[in-house]
DNA sequence: GATATACTGGACGCTGAAGTCTAGAAATCA
DNA sequence: TGATTTCTAGACTTCAGCGTCCAGTATATC
């Protein structure tokens, strides 16, 4: 019971840059094409690496799978995590908080893996929900706090935050996800995305802005 | 040159009514498993058929997945088109329309077909644009008309018919489809369809209607 | 009744991809 | 240098699923 601490065996050590390389291609040819379409070894040629590698570092595909998925979750989340600007007018810091979440979320590794994260993972939900709470669900409470905030300085008139950031998300997506969802429309420019969020504020803050609900006490 | 007509040949005709339950199967199968998940002996075995007879009815799993998608679509545009409410104050109107829509697009069948036309139909692009054409890009047009016709009796002030549209389905569809998309929450229950219309066609009215133009100039 | 076609059920060939095995070269530790 | 482990390249096994074939039976037209 010596070798509690495996921390250097004898004999030539696993190269961490393979294991990195397997990633890395995993990450481009899953989030090109769909899961069955992709075989290991396409994989481990992508990776300059052989398939016996591959299988050193990862017992199989689904495991490969899991890894990536998860290692683009942390990407999202990181990225997310950055996107408020504190010292921004309300209009302008909408805006800027927009298009860095439409930036990730449309982008081509986080639309490419969930596209098939529904075939790939029907085994594992656990996984599909790691997913989604590292993206679009962190999106609202964020989203919601940042709401909160300026409903308090008195800016908006919020009756419920979560379900407002959840309209503020939704007219920020606009069409987009349905049909990027569709495998049409190719890549979104990030001119797209701007205009598309720029409209998005400006129509949620008609909706929400103080004076609107001394003028429509109707529409509550 | 006397069979132009091939009404009739001769021996024992195909039976219409077993085509009719391999249709069936394949949608209740496709639907709810992924395109490589479901065997032509699954769909067989739930038509209470004979493999060959599959394949005597089609050339092969993708023209029989085919057939499906289309038949999905039909269904998609006859619900579609019966939506409209001529007869009702526009609040109602568009509550009742906006349910109508969701209820279809949300419903198990489109929703998972949906989910799988990226992964089984990148050979072909046509019918993917078909489905998409036969639901969701059907919604905007329609809805545009409906909003244009209410901007024209002086209801609602409408800049784009089409952008405004958009902004009013996203608003319906709320983050439905985000959680639906990933697989999470089970299917979506008539109350949760109602209450997400109505609270959408409210901030919409508030954006849009006339009185608020009046009053918050600074977000044309 | 004769004939032609449809349907059944099972066996079968084929393919492609997952995953294993092996011999030898390469890299690292002692 | 020697021991030990990784990496490579390719051959190999396994297996599931598509699509086919066939012998027998059912059902239609002529």
């Amino acid at each position: 019971m010596s070798c509690l601490l495996p921390r250097s065996r004898a004999g030539r050590p696993k190269d961490p840059a393979k294991r990195g390389a397997i990633v890395a291609a995993g990450m481009q040819l899953f989030t090109k094409h769909p899961f069955d379409m992709v075989t290991m070894e396409m994989i481990a040629t992508q990776a300059s690496v052989s398939k016996m590698t591959v299988y050193s570092h990862f017992a199989d595909k689904e495991t490969l799978f899991e890894t990536i998925a998860i290692s683009v979750s942390d990407r999202m989340i990181a990225a997310i995590v950055n996107t408020d600007h504190h010292d921004m007018p309300l209009y302008e810091r909408l805006i800027a908080t927009g298009i860095g979440f439409l930036t990730i979320l449309m982008g081509p590794d986080v639309m490419g893996l969930s596209q098939m994260l529904p075939t790939a993972l029907r085994s594992s939900h656990s996984l599909a929900l790691r997913f989604y709470e590292a993206g679009p669900g962190r999106v609202k409470p964020v989203l919601a706090a940042l709401l909160s905030e300026a409903a308090s300085k008195g800016l908006l008139h919020i009756d419920d935050a979560h379900l407002a950031a959840e309209d503020l998300f939704a007219l920020w997506e606009g069409g987009m996800r349905a049909e990027l969802g569709c495998g049409l429309s190719g890549p979104i420019t990030a001119e797209q995305i701007a205009s598309r969020v720029k409209r998005g504020t400006q129509v949620f803050l008609r909706a929400y802005a103080v004076s609107v609900h001394r003028e429509n006490p109707q529409f509550q």
